[in-house]
DNA sequence: TCGAGGATCTGAAACCTTTCAACAGGCTCG
DNA sequence: CGAGCCTGTTGAAAGGTTTCAGATCCTCGA
């Protein structure tokens, strides 16, 4: 196109300063030149020889223009590179192809699988998604969420940084839906996929009980977390369930930082106790990491002296030395479920609030087993 | 403001259908109701008695607006709780507040911290992120990037998944700036960020040379990945510069995934050896992994009796029950950096196409040690 | 032969913002 | 006291698309 151009194909455009420019203005439009402006549909609309509605038509409901015709604007369009403008239809048509994900952070394995979920559901209906990290930060939460409401997005799904979730009203009020995602909505008037930590808690404890053990470690964060206190209601469930008194079956640990010297150290504390614990149950597969390390070096054996469950289902717990037995969330199906309600929030004229709720897994491998030899 | 509205707060719009309802019509209204149009700057012009004009000024310009005059307009915005139309502002300003990034694959923990520093990059200067993953597939390259230009993003980032780039040039030539990701620019037309991954393999090699090591194994993925073959590249020149003869001081083996089970595999063929390797390098930590576990089952000490070495640094290489000695790419610093060159040829008219290189670090752990013992 | 109705195409209005020439006052300086 | 300047403000044009009422042309049945 360009009389520049190379007969190789290989890009031109853009090519560094020249050493001995002298003037500034040249110099800029020899870096960076915007060469062109874009076509528009009128410029196609010409070339074929058609109105530019016909375009339009051509574009968005083709099975309207006669074959011929479309043939042309099509011959049209690809001759003249004409590409859409994005913010004018969105102007005039009021809706655009985009959808906004605010998670807590994009760079946590849960959180990245989420949103791959996410990213494959729109990408089926030609949307695109918008993703953004408000690091638990209410501040940074309103301020992406601000920006995507001005963006127009179809809607936003977000993981909440807060529990409070009024100041998102406003935003919903002008045509912003919204899904929360890894929380369940407050009320029906919202949709919400989450995971149900309460089965979690008990799926792991449950199968500790069942290989015969009437002792077991509990490794939680605070309770303050939601996650945390879900897990250990539910461990606290299957203990009623199988009848064990909880006061001398069960013994929680709490830790500031559920990874792995927060493990270690609770083992250090677990290890101390006159009758000692023959499970550890972890909150999450870092804490697990640190109690496996640690007992490695008390040279306790797993599972034969000390079995170990974790929760998370991380990418390395099936690799470990001894592979770790754990609770898997379907992060993908989250994110994926997530997409989905929103879509069809935010295009179906008769969609119905929906709390999807997603079941954990437990993923039973060597860490785990009955217990054999004391310590 | 809906005069349902409950006193407490609390999300009231977008009830579920009451059971009894039977037009379809109300229905959809009750559902999911859009409920107003959104308040426009004219609205925000007649609430504060000025033009609109002047509110585009308070938005844009606010210094050249008098004090008085501003407050009011900016109370008639926070009242009416008016949010910008941001295709209408792309529109006429002909600039959006988007970046869109094609990675091969979000939940690949490498682009995950990638995104990450683009994201937090990004986020100083007000933009936002449209992220993709190319799953390594041209098509979904292709379309993804369509839709972006569609968009009317500033620029892209983009890991391409194939060698010819050709066919970025009408994109760019449309007025998009790409910046390419993790490879580098094959010519001075375009910026790009990438890591030295001769440099890597070079400092892994020479680390395990220096601590003795005169028989090393090395576990590699095919030379038809670049970072493999760029990797071998290193390797192979740290042992010219430390005068170790490649025939008999390096035992390549390739393995088609670079995976644990991969790396079991390569290490059988290693320990088979009629005259064995005291150390073993990996193209990647999963490998690494795989190995280690292996040399566990064999009952070979690391790193006295094998000392082994990997790449990526991926999270739980420093938590391993033998810590991993591995190569560490400074991740999230690619990813600002090469959200840095896209602002930077977006907005500033003296822009030079630059190629930025980054070194990789080795990181030792206990997995890497001078041979002590035969094995 | 005429009218109805379908298929196809047209052209202008509308979407909401930014931009900019022009204007209104008020002030300073000569 | 008038010219010139500065500070604020205005109003209309422009940007590219979609939508929709209407215009044309054909075909078919009466």
């Amino acid at each position: 196109m360009s009389p520049a151009a190379r007969a190789s194909g290989t890009p031109t455009s853009g090519q560094v300063v020249p050493s001995g420019l002298t003037s500034k203005r040249l110099a800029s439009k020899q870096v960076s030149g915007k060469s062109h402006r874009r076509w528009s549909i009128k410029d196609v609309a010409q070339r074929a020889g058609v109105s530019v509605g016909t375009v339009s038509n051509v574009l968005n409901r083709p099975s309207l223009v006669a074959a011929g015709t479309r043939a042309r604007v099509e011959a049209a369009i690809t001759e003249l590179g004409f590409v859409r403008h994005g913010a004018a239809r969105q102007l005039r048509a009021g809706t655009s192809r985009a959808v906004g994900a605010i998670v807590l952070d994009i760079s946590n394995p849960f959180f990245t699988d989420v949103a791959r979920g996410i990213e494959d559901r729109l990408a089926e209906d030609d949307y695109i998604l918008v993703l953004a990290s408000s690091d638990e930060r209410v501040d940074k939460e309103r301020r992406y969420l601000h920006l995507l409401e001005e963006q127009g997005v179809q809607g936003v799904l977000l993981s909440p940084a807060d529990a409070d979730l009024s100041w998102l009203e406003p935003t919903r009020e002008r045509g912003t839906s919204i899904v929360l995602l890894d929380r369940p909505a407050p009320d029906d008037t919202l949709c919400s996929v989450a995971v149900n930590d309460v089965t979690g808690g008990e799926l792991a404890a449950t199968h500790l009980i069942e290989l015969g053990h009437k002792r077991i470690g509990f490794v939680n964060g605070s309770t303050k977390i939601r996650q945390c206190a879900d897990r250990r209601k539910g461990v606290r469930n299957a203990l009623k369930k199988a009848k064990l008194p909880i006061t001398t079956s069960l013994v929680e640990v709490t830790v500031n930082a559920l990874n792995a010297s927060g493990g270690e150290e609770a083992l250090e504390r677990l290890l101390s106790l006159a009758d000692p614990v023959t499970a550890i149950l972890c909150a999450n597969d870092l804490t697990a990491l640190g109690v496996l390390r640690g007992l490695r070096r008390n040279n306790i054996e797993v599972p034969d002296q000390m079995a170990v469950v974790g929760y998370d289902d991380v990418e390395f717990a099936s690799v470990l030395t001894t592979p770790l037995t754990s609770v898997r969330q379907p992060r993908y199906q989250i994110g994926r479920a997530a997409a989905d309600l929103l879509l069809d929030e935010a295009s179906s004229a008769g969609h119905v609030h929906k709390q999807i709720w997603f079941e954990p897994e437990l993923v039973v491998r060597e860490s785990s087993g009955p217990h054999r030899r004391p310590l």
